[in-house]
DNA sequence: TATGAATGAGAGTTCATTCAT
DNA sequence: TATGAATGAACTCTCATTCAT
């Protein structure tokens, strides 16, 4: 009975209880023996299915990402302009990293310590599905400067302008709380807000 | 001879090569014995200056607080206006984390993983030199509101807009190299047109 | 279908890998796993034969003195002379062993870690087809030098003198290659060479 | 009190320790436990002193090379014609290993195993104190031969010849037990006999 | 103050063995 | 017979911390 469940549902155990194990410790604070007591399996099945430690991190991280990424390339996508964009990406981000906090959790921490491990993820992951320049993102916006859409012509900076406020909204919120002295929820009345404001600043900001 | 170092001498070298330790490994992959080499000191005087790793990490945590947190300050005491406030604090940030990328490292680390332990900090820091709710920040934004100079009207969300900006531009470029696919050297001219864009969108997106 | 195979076959090919792996690396080095991946067939089927590593340990052992001591039996007893035997049983040993390496390296090992699991089988596998003590080794010998063939009067130092040449001619080739600083193959007239430069010594050292 | 022991007694104690468990239970059969209880120490302190357990083999492998093989290239040295050398050679060997047990079978083991950790060792050992090619031990029984002392040629033939009657003599012991169904003590007069025996052997079949 | 040696708890990992099917 | 999943004990190694001097 107990002892008995398929392949599937360990693998997906052992990854579900990883995922929270490392995003709320970090890869070296994690612990082998909590995930398999999250997971409810024999540790030794850890090692079983994925060799280890590192290699199961690694897992999780590149699962995450192949999660994430093509929704922001579909966004990206179907925003045929630069408005559309504005509403659209922080509407995903804010929304997505408010339900999955240990996603965002452990690719912020991956980010700081060592980027080389999730940066070719992200390119991996973003390079499935397009054609021609003109539908990578730097493509996209540099002509959304030439048809005089946006002020800023740096592609790049464009890009450091919305990532950010899109990315560490959630994160940066016990700071807010601590320099602001006031308690959030995160509320879905709370989180329109926080979409609604930050349209409205990248359109106010960034449309011609 | 040389190799007698009065106090003052151990312990800033061995916070000196704490902050860069936990910088590099975050606190649970930063080891003792690493510290102690890079100081050039005894394992063992770390644990009689500072009797615990814990505590050696709240002390750099504290330094790091207190050394940036009286800055920020300064700035928002400084500008009287929105549009002030818009081009020195993306300055002071990205000048400061730019060459201090090990406190922001360490900060972002700590506010992802255990935020309870850094907040009071800031709300210590932030608590000093105050006198009526006209100095706080909330105040001062709610004033500019009042005074027509800003079209948000919740501090908490004028913040948010503004936070995410200043402190994650200099992380998040790993992440943008490998969207973008380019290589971003941070030399001088590239951090005052960062500057120079954050202050460009949040002039245009919220002042009146 | 072709997957079918027999007890026989799977057994066979368990105790042919085991044999292999036992040799490369020891009773505690071998592991199961390898085994099984040598023979082709699943861990548990190594359980389901022969129960446990221990078991199949004896198994190979008992195999392989089985299978080498009739020979020397059969040697001693057509050495009718000892000129014979010195001919004869350097002769056996080295081009057995030549071919055989796997066998002698188990011995070997466990002669130097625990012999009380080889010597039994020594004695059981001796023990068969004797009839009276004019058969038997010590015997012979005594017989032999009764009648002035050979020098050595105790039989126990006169097998001491014959063993070592015999078994361990082979392995100590590592050790003479790095004394000597040569490189020695193992080709076949090598082998005569040996042969003939032990049965040499042993005749002119021991024949009256 | 008993805490305190220098550095010089816990590492002798410890290389002590190894050498009776590797000895005992070859390499992987080595515990790392039994070692810190036999040698009286923290477990850790094996790490602490030896990195691993396998810099601790290498290093017992290494002092008991740089124990023996130092005598034996004395004997060499010493003996000026191949009947002393028949002579020293058997009684170094036997005398020897029949004290230091542990030392010969962790050599057999390794040199059955994997020679290519120990045979460095030797050539290493062995190349020190030497001047020309009439020193070196084909040197030395290529000249005996021209020198019509000896009757084999060939000087790795002869080194095969001497060397398993020298090393594996107490080796075979259990096996000769079996065979001959004796019990052997290991007692001085037997080790005389033995070397008499051996001595008597190489003198008669290889001197001219 | 300073040091090298020592400690003990626990980390990740391995492995013979067993179970359910 | 055959398999892949599961188990638990044990193993090597690490690390913050303490002790004796």
């Amino acid at each position: 009975m107990q002892r008995q469940s398929n392949e599937r549902d360990s693998r997906e155990r052992i990854l579900d209880a990883s995922r929270r194990e490392f995003a709320a410790f970090g890869y070296e604070g994690a612990r082998v023996e909590r995930i398999a007591r999250k997971a409810g399996i024999n540790k030794a099945m850890i090692f079983y299915y994925f060799s280890s430690k590192q290699n199961l991190y690694r897992t999780v991280i590149k699962r995450a990402m192949f999660d994430f990424i093509p929704r922001v390339q579909k966004v990206i996508g179907e925003s045929t302009t630069p408005a559309r964009l504005f509403e659209n990406l922080p509407e995903l981000h804010i929304r997505y990293f408010s339900k999955k906090k240990e996603i965002i959790q452990i690719i912020v921490r991956q980010l700081v310590h060592s980027p080389h491990l999730i940066t070719p993820l992200i390119r991996e992951a973003f390079s499935q599905g397009e054609e021609g320049p003109s539908k990578t993102l730097p493509g996209i916006i540099r002509r959304w400067h030439r048809m005089g859409l946006i002020s800023e012509p740096d592609p790049v900076q464009f890009v450091f302008n919305i990532l950010p406020l899109c990315l560490f909204s959630i994160i940066t919120q016990p700071m807010i709380e601590a320099v602001m002295d006031v308690r959030i929820t995160g509320d879905p009345e709370f989180l329109d807000k926080r979409i609604r404001s930050i349209t409205h600043l990248l359109k106010r900001g960034m449309l011609k």
